[in-house]
DNA sequence: AAGGTAGCTGCACAAATGTGACAAGCGCGG
DNA sequence: CCGCGCTTGTCACATTTGTGCAGCTACCTT
């Protein structure tokens, strides 16, 4: 007897994503769950499963951001840091979160303030546009699921490479989250040579998916650094080489794809004229720039950033707060 | 040495409410627990509490709505529930949720499920009218907090008897949710004769209490069945011989104080004239109205004010939706 | 100043939860 | 047709969480 088949043998009428096989499932065992607040016993026994795929189902709903779990954001618990943010940097607002444990990724709490964020701030036909990077991913686990209405575009060419990690994963699994239609730039990320990215930069889809982000309403980007913790190498998005003479060349980190000095200042060096990305000035005119990224050792890209005039809104935690206020 | 005072002893810049006392503390701790997924005792130590004082925080924060948990609510549990209601009924929409077990307060879960579409929907400035009653009340405490933009309209008038469920605190931990201001109406809900409600109606303050339902974009409406499970007997809004009464005279319950037979006519009886509220015209002039009501018992008023045009967005639970799809 | 209330601590225990090992069932491709 | 790999069920166990009790302190009321 398939009981457990029950569900997935009503086709739903509405289009089923690839992860639908449990979500009808799994939204009625978080809501007996967490809003009823039944046992995990007493939901297995009413819905005829084991205690343990109960248990399964609300780990994946949690983890799948399927159920959000959301914190009065404006009591932030950092708030003189933030308003000494704001002050100091004169920013529209500053979201500080406690620097997380040693054992954890600074950059799944600093995300998971973004999503939180952006999932209050965005307005219902909003058109978002993001960089990539573990913030960002972090970030879309941590929206509030929407329904249609929504555009995001990614601003930033594509890495080979597979793993969780990259340009298209994160705008995809954003635009998932939001029920939004989404555009990609079609190219790579860091192109073979100038020429070449002149070439891509020129061509018809290319071109058409940059000038997307004159629709964009509101930008989520984080921030990369080149200090030797950085994720970069390890990605695969630069050689160790080039990290270090990008390094002579003046440059802190990189802000969707703008590799900038500790002043803010754009760096001359080989790779720039290489990079695909949404240029700044197009960039600068978003109305709203989120800047989300954390930890101590990003604290100089993130200044760099801030003077760059790509951040109206920074997430960050304690520690690149407090680094960022020694400056 | 009082450790434990430390946050306390720190006073807040902004005006801090009466339940400010812990919610910086409080937001933390959430944070910890919650977002970065350390235990109880982990954030104890670090915080330097007992574990005890950060499970109580916990649970405040949970009730208290502090921390909200959102499931995605498109995915609804009870899909084809709410497709055929939304047929039958022709409404824009419908949300139904699974009933409770029977030791829980259905209001709870149905309220739950409006907190959740208000603060989905809610526009960041718009103006939220609302009635009264159980289920508003747990609404009040489902919805995700905000600080600013919107303006929460009671559109009925107060119970002299304390309580939490009453008009006035509704509006009141509402618009303490949402950061909101709010507008009350400062006369009974039922006056002693129509003389007087004729006279209060007409006075400077309540008249531009009762006018300010035209600045609503969206009213969260509940309920009221005269059925022998009402409620309203035990909140004293009525005696055991005026029900009676009513429902001789045809009434299946009251939505906003208009009582309403079975095809949801209004009925004839001496109460109706007794009772102050937003008039019924004006109350169907705004954009959205959404009805959140769940029970069996309370199928027949929720169809009469679906019928009286009262009720664009139906929030109700399986029993209740069964029971009307049944008619 | 006395008395009472509320909240805190520390301890202890029961209930609930997360997890690992292993067997059973099912789909899939060779 | 068979076995491989994946998911799920079963059992058992460690951890985490909720809660009650006794005693204490701080604060508020009278």
């Amino acid at each position: 007897m398939s009981r457990n088949k029950l569900t997935a043998a009503v086709p739903s009428p509405v289009a089923e994503d690839a992860d639908d096989f449990d979500a009808k499932t799994a939204a009625r065992v978080c809501w007996h769950y967490f809003k009823e607040g039944q046992t995990q016993e007493e939901v297995a026994r009413r819905l005829g499963f084991t205690r343990k795929r109960i248990n399964r189902i609300i780990a994946q709903a949690l983890s799948s951001g399927l159920v959000q779990i959301t914190i009065d954001s404006q009591i932030g618990a950092c708030a003189e840091l933030e308003s000494r943010l704001i002050a100091q940097y004169r920013l529209r607002r500053a979201i500080v979160v406690p620097s997380p444990a040693p054992d954890l990724d600074v950059r799944t709490v600093v995300g998971a303030a973004a999503g939180q964020y952006i999932s209050d701030q965005l307005g219902p036909s909003e058109t978002l546009g993001i960089s990539w990077g573990g913030t960002i991913h972090a970030a879309a686990q941590n929206l509030r699921r929407r329904h249609g209405g929504n555009t995001v575009v990614s601003l930033v060419g594509g890495l080979a490479m597979s793993g969780p990690i990259n340009p298209y994963d994160n705008a995809a699994m954003m635009a998932r989250a939001l029920g939004a239609t989404c555009r990609y730039v079609t190219t790579p990320m860091i192109a073979d040579s100038r020429e070449l990215r002149d070439a891509l930069v020129r061509s018809t889809h290319v071109a058409a998916a940059l000038a997307a982000v004159r629709s964009v309403n509101r930008a989520l980007l984080s921030a990369v650094d080149l200090t030797n913790r950085s994720r970069a190498l390890e990605y695969g998005v630069i050689t160790r080489d080039t990290l270090r003479s990008l390094r002579t060349a003046g440059a802190v980190g990189d802000i969707a794809g703008h590799y900038l000095n500790a002043s803010g200042s754009l760096v001359s060096h080989p790779l720039v004229d290489r990079v695909i990305s949404v240029d700044l000035t197009s960039l600068r005119a978003v109305g709203e720039l989120v800047l989300a990224a954390g930890g101590a050792h990003k604290a100089a890209i993130i200044r760099a950033g801030i003077l760059a005039r790509l951040c109206h809104v920074l997430i960050t935690d304690e520690a690149a707060a407090e680094a960022l206020l020694a400056f």
